[in-house]
RNA sequence: GGAUGGGUGCCCGAGAGGUUAAAGGGGGCGGUCUGUAAAAUCGCUGGCUAGCGCCUACGUUGGUUCGAAUCCAACCCCAUCCA
């Protein structure tokens, strides 16, 4: 067993701030003393069920607390949820019915249990303590912050200065996701950086409530593969920790450069100057598809890596034919078609408009030969097209 | 409740009776180049049609007009100031 410091140093690796190391290390002194394991909480928005990268540095850092043996909780707003963190107010909420949200959380845990231990995940939902909460106690709540204090949110602030609505209900928010820590008795609370003013709040409403603070632990934010937003599902930026593993390789592979070291040691836990060293001394290429290859790994196992790499040199380097293709079924066999109604068949064009230009840009292939728009062209079971750089599918009688 | 300014395509934003599927930018997609990187460069970016063309689209609903994103009316929504 690690002792305190040796803990402590180790949680806090990776880790882009935390309120407060002294009082992380008090609890985890007490806990060890105790034996009473701390009460780790992670929220979670019943939004994207389809975890990403992006989420897996949070559950990371969720599974080292889980090996130390403390409890972690995977919270479910679906209470809050239905507000939904002003930080992305694009879309308005749905009102999400008991199914939807029992469904997410399934799957969500069913997704975390590549990375933690889920038969020791504690699960619950906000509704269990907001939904009964009758209008004076939420005044109570409400009466232990300043209109200010809310504001000084970046996310209120700019708003506000830039005229944009803001709803009264989603002042709320902050509150509501406090007061979660203070029905959950939690001990620490994970979060991405954007999570600062939530966390910080909660500590306030906790203490407000006779409680003790919690620990905030912010991680970082990992940027998705265009390499300048975050990562996230609706940019369609993310790499799915359920894709298929060429693909998930072939993601990582289309990131930029500069942020191979950063994915390194985010979602690796590797050492900084080992891989911004390696980035000089070898060809970048090289070593992102060491990267891909790694997190390929951590997902899927060594032979599939193997495979994904395989087949993506095969097919990228060597321009070659990929041999795992999507299936496309084939209505006759042989099938004469025109070009247009070939393309417009495909998966992923989403209308005759798209096929057509398409067409007319020289990006579609057919056995290896280009096809143009007025052509008509003769597929047969075990056909295959290209459509751009890189998408291929191969025909199949059903 | 009053005054003022606004609501345009995925996003930002120009347009103020016809030549407007709507300038420009961003994003996305595609071609060349390449390492599914970056940079560069060219092109595409509502739908249906082989094509003439047709349909849908400038907050909503009506109206004026040969013709409306553009004018009128009512309504809805947002911001700012006043109450």
């Amino acid at each position: 067993m690690l002792d305190v410091d040796q803990q402590l140093h180790w949680l806090m690796q990776g880790t882009e701030d935390v309120v407060s190391p002294s009082l992380l290390r008090d609890k985890l002194e007490k806990s060890q003393q105790t034996g009473v394991p701390l009460r780790i909480k992670l929220g979670v928005d019943p939004t994207a069920p389809d975890i990403h990268l992006g989420h897996t540095v949070v559950l990371e850092k969720l599974r080292q607390f889980q090996e130390l043996g403390h409890d972690v909780i995977f919270l479910v707003g679906d209470m809050t949820g239905r507000i939904g963190d002003p930080t992305d107010r694009a879309s308005t909420r749905k009102q999400l019915s008991a199914e939807d949200v029992k469904e997410f959380s399934q799957s969500y845990v069913e997704q975390a249990r590549k990375i933690l231990d889920s038969d020791r995940l504690i699960l619950h939902y906000n509704s269990e303590w907001l939904e009964p909460m009758r209008l004076t106690d939420i005044i109570r709540l409400m009466a232990q912050i300043t209109v200010a204090r809310i504001l000084e949110r970046d996310d209120f602030h700019n708003r506000l200065t830039e005229h944009v609505p803001i709803y009264l209900h989603e002042l709320l928010y902050p509150l509501m996701q406090a007061y979660d820590s203070v029905a959950l008795r939690a001990d620490v609370e994970l979060g991405g950086t954007d999570q600062r003013f939530n966390i910080m709040t909660a500590r306030q409403i906790q203490e407000a409530f006779g409680l003790p603070p919690e620990v905030g632990m912010f991680l970082p934010i990992l940027e998705g593969t265009d390499g300048v937003r975050r990562m996230g599902k609706s940019l369609g930026n993310y790499v799915g920790i359920n894709e298929p593993a060429p693909e998930m390789f072939g993601k990582i592979m289309s990131i930029p450069d500069i942020l191979i070291t950063r994915w390194a040691v985010l979602l690796l836990g590797e050492d900084a100057e080992k891989w911004n060293y390696r980035l000089e001394a070898e060809n970048p290429r090289d070593v992102k598809a060491d990267l891909a290859h790694r997190i390929t790994t951590r997902f899927w196992g060594q032979q599939s890596a193997d495979a994904s790499l395989e087949q993506f040199n095969r097919t990228f380097r060597e321009h070659q034919v990929p041999d795992d293709m999507p299936m496309v079924e084939l209505p006759d066999d042989p099938w004469h078609v025109s070009a247009i109604e070939l393309v417009a068949r495909l998966p992923e064009i989403p209308s005759k408009q798209q096929a057509r230009r398409m067409l007319q840009q020289g990006a579609v292939t057919v056995d290896g030969s280009k096809i143009g728009m007025t052509d008509t062209v003769e597929v047969r079971n075990g056909s295959w097209v290209r459509v751009g750089r890189r998408h291929y599918y191969r025909f199949r009688t059903k």
